[in-house]
DNA sequence: AAATACCATGCAACCGTTTGCATTAACAGT
DNA sequence: ACTGTTAATGCAAACGGTTGCATGGTATTT
């Protein structure tokens, strides 16, 4: 009923071989039999079944997004949105389509699925999902890690951002303005990214600042900085993990008159669309969220177009100074 | 080289199509063949290939869920991003990959070549797609859309909340805490959403209750409202069409040292995350993006199944009530 | 002019399933 | 014991492309 290959080869008076070589342009055709092709194409409004072409190519022409989401707010972080948005514009440009996969629950097996099934030609997995057997069991698969996994192996190609360059580089900021002690509030120690950021941290704000761990919500990080700002010796300035906790610290201030950027200044991880609208405006790390996702794509279709190589990216952030902070006379 | 199902077939030592009938459980197989198979399935560590079943059966295993962001952030916006999360959860429930796609630049080709090309089963789309040419384009192909369609027809099948209802909902509950005079701010009137809101509005505010249009974002509400706020006949309360605006509002009743709730009102539609954390916290009518995503993607496979029927489902808002508002005595 | 090279196209096998129809065997009904 | 059903499985033709190899023809070389 769909019109075919066939149909197209059989009004062109071609062979469908040679219609199937105009379509993919991999060999050489007069612009005669090129342009009857083509007009028994638009003609018959001929589109190339998809599914036909990638069972005798052995190519899906999809990649996979894995996400690591138990709940619905996990997915909606703007870090996943913006990258996906990234990786989709990159794979739109080379035809491919992208095929999101909440990969949780089961324990790699949504992942070994869509590669055995051969759903997908190449995966950009977080690094959750880095573990040893999911590795061997998908082998020379073409895969990149978005985030720099845990367990660090040569030969796993990832693309970050730099979050220990950040950590310093926030510190260093804070210091530059004129604070005098910095703490680090938020964030959840086991996280790799976490560590990553404190160890920056300390670097610029001496190695035995303090770091105050949260559950990750803005009220564990509003009741931690309440405590936090009534004690003796209280920090003047803080490095929030990300964005939910800058909110519950601007907060507690707030409460407790605490003038930011006057008497405490707040550097925050992420920029969340509303960290600009806060009370003061968030001073940001800024984490490029869409060129890593763009850079993730390209490196996995680099991967997928010629199976050697293996490389790491790591991209540097960026402070976007806002009103949360302030240069002291 | 990889395992097929003729490899399954001759170590069971049977055909391969009764392969294929244990694995779709499609015909009545005995016992012991079916456990042949399964066992010669589990020693040779069969996948079927996703690519030849589709050919073979026509179905590609996929819906597309379409977006049509200019920019990332659209993109990110929570509303796209939890349903997308509910639909995931059905797809994979029914053994179904989703396929993200941005259609915004191409008039509907993108979306075009989806359906032609028979990548997808069905669509889940916007309503700004929702386009004459392009419906008689794809012709029975099952879609849902997810939103009210600007232009209505009766065969067109949508999922979207009840923004009327909505509006009315805010107005009612600024009036029945004892706020005088009602405003809406924020929202481009020429979306069809925006336009539902403010007609509920009106409904419990009054024909002639202002409403102010804004650009949608956090800075021009802001202007807006502090212009307004200073004016002679200030409005009491607010309806803002959406977090940001309410987010400028804040700010401007913040500057204006007018409290919130005891002088000035605040609902805004949609729930961000965020939304909880501002000071104070926002009055919402919350939006069940999950479930309008759920019940899309439901509605979705049951016109796949089964061609016949259309339906339009509305979801009923619900009032969150933070602090942005209280009962006046 | 004959030999050589190469270009454009056709032929047919193949990609790995699904599925309508044919076949066989077993079993029930008379 | 013989035929009519039915249940379980096999056979082979699709599904709609891609691609290695063969072929015929024209252009280039000697």
């Amino acid at each position: 009923m769909a019109v075919t290959i066939h149909d197209v080869a059989k009004r062109a008076g071609v062979n469908s071989s040679t219609v199937s070589r105009v379509i993919n342009g991999k060999a050489t055709i007069t612009p005669e039999t090129k342009e009857k092709v083509y007009s028994a194409m638009r003609e018959l409004d001929y589109h190339p079944n998809a599914l036909a072409r990638s069972l005798a190519s052995g190519l899906s022409g999809a990649i996979g997004v894995v996400v690591d989401a138990q709940d619905a707010d996990a997915f909606s972080n703007v870090f996943f949105s913006r990258s996906l948005f990234a990786i989709e514009q990159v794979a739109q440009s080379r035809g491919y389509q992208v095929i999101i996969a909440n990969g949780a629950n089961s324990h790699g097996t949504r992942v070994e699925t869509l590669v055995k099934e051969r759903k997908v030609d190449g995966l950009i997995l977080p690094p959750s999902t880095v573990k040893p057997a999911l590795m061997r069991s998908i082998g020379e698969f073409p895969y990149v890690v978005l985030g720099m996994p845990d367990t660090l192996r040569g030969d796993t190609c990832w693309v970050d951002n730099n979050n220990e360059q950040g950590g310093e580089l926030a510190a260093r900021h804070l210091l530059d303005c004129g604070y005098g002690s910095l703490a680090y509030l938020g964030g959840d120690q086991k996280r790799g990214f976490t560590k990553r950021r404190v160890r920056g941290f300390r670097k610029a704000a001496g190695e035995h600042a303090p770091v105050y761990s949260t559950d990750g919500t803005a009220e564990d990080a509003y009741a931690a900085a309440s405590k936090l700002l009534k004690s003796e010796n209280a920090p003047c300035a803080f490095v929030c993990n990300d964005n939910l906790s800058a909110f519950g610290l601007l907060r507690a201030c707030r409460e407790l008159s605490l003038p930011v950027p006057a008497r405490v200044g707040v550097v925050a991880f992420d920029n969340y669309p509303l960290a600009e609208y806060t009370d003061p405006p968030l001073t940001i790390v800024d984490i490029d969220t869409a060129m890593l996702g763009e850079q993730s794509a390209r490196l996995l279709f680099r991967r997928i177009d010629n199976r050697t190589g293996c490389q790491q990216i790591m991209l540097s952030t960026a402070l976007i100074e806002r009103k949360s902070t302030e240069r002291m006379k």
